[in-house]
DNA sequence: CCTCATCACTTTGAAAATCAAACCTAGATG
DNA sequence: CATCTAGGTTTGATTTTCAAAGTGATGAGG
């Protein structure tokens, strides 16, 4: 498992897990590949068809979601051919990736294409606070952990001078 | 507002809502300037400076999230510019992009430079349905609605004839 | 043994998107 | 009037993306 963590500091504007988490995986079909691979699609050309990205650029992505630990690449027991799995990571990633299917199913599509049941009736997603049990919703503070930063944007020590 | 919808049999690859709404805010910088509006940050500059995005890039993005109804562009009260604020759906993408960033915190960073917390305690966040209160895990079943596809990828009619 | 098909990519050449930097416009400031 | 600031747009070079063709390895059919 690689585990490519990246220093968010590093990076152009605000430093913040959200920046970071879409260098891993915000690239165009990364996020596609990793929802295949979530629907028991292991292999190359089953990702390719059902995502529709050109062999080249899934190739590229699978490489970088293997290197970033999201994925893992190993040995079919069926087949001759390798197969693509999901890590922890990539696991957690599938669930992050639900509300903003959820999200599209309310505002980015005509129709959602698919349901999502357990028990037998729909899931209606409600996030809550695991400590309290509260929904989460305004009342969320953020601060800024990083010097030089806050929730405006750059804070300078001295204006001007 | 003007609500962009789109229907996901046109797009390449499987019909999702996700591929949808990645297809609304899947390019770079999208997501960052909606965070940014999010935290309060409404002019252009501000978004420029804290997502570090071209400006270019940064102006092409804000047209395509006001067609696409996630932000609207209106005058600010205490300026004679226009600031851009968040739609109903903007502020749904809004609370659908924490787990992405909590999932960030967790795999994607050194070292998490925010800090989200309410009534003094940091948020964790657990995902439950709003119809039976379990958490959703991995006993979600995913129907297709759309004929020609389930879950392992298109379903040929006549297979070669 | 020879041909053909399948799978998983890689290569190619053209088109499109991205970038940093320079430029533009309109209204305030000195 | 000259300069500054905010909010972009334009420019030209670089990078990425794409569809399509090619590669190489394995196995099946004749």
């Amino acid at each position: 498992m690689a585990n490519h963590r990246i220093d968010p500091t590093t990076l152009p504007g605000r430093p913040c897990s959200l920046a970071s988490a879409l260098q891993l995986v915000g690239e165009r079909w990364a996020m596609l590949a990793v929802r295949e691979v979530m629907f028991g699609n292991h292999q190359f050309g089953q990702l390719a068809r059902n995502t529709g990205a050109p062999t080249d650029r899934l190739a590229a992505r699978l490489k970088d979601l293997v290197a970033a630990g999201i994925l893992e690449r190993r040995r079919e027991p069926t087949s001759r051919y390798d197969g693509y799995y999901l890590t922890e990571a990539g696991q957690a990633l599938g669930e992050a990736m639900q509300p903003l299917t959820r999200w599209g199913d309310r505002w980015a599509v005509t129709e959602p294409p698919m349901r999502a049941t357990h028990h037998d009736h729909q899931v209606v997603v409600r996030q809550v606070c695991a400590v309290c049990g509260e929904e989460i919703g305004a009342d969320v503070v953020r601060e800024m952990t990083v010097p030089g930063w806050d929730a405006a944007g750059p804070v300078d020590p001295q204006p001007t001078r």
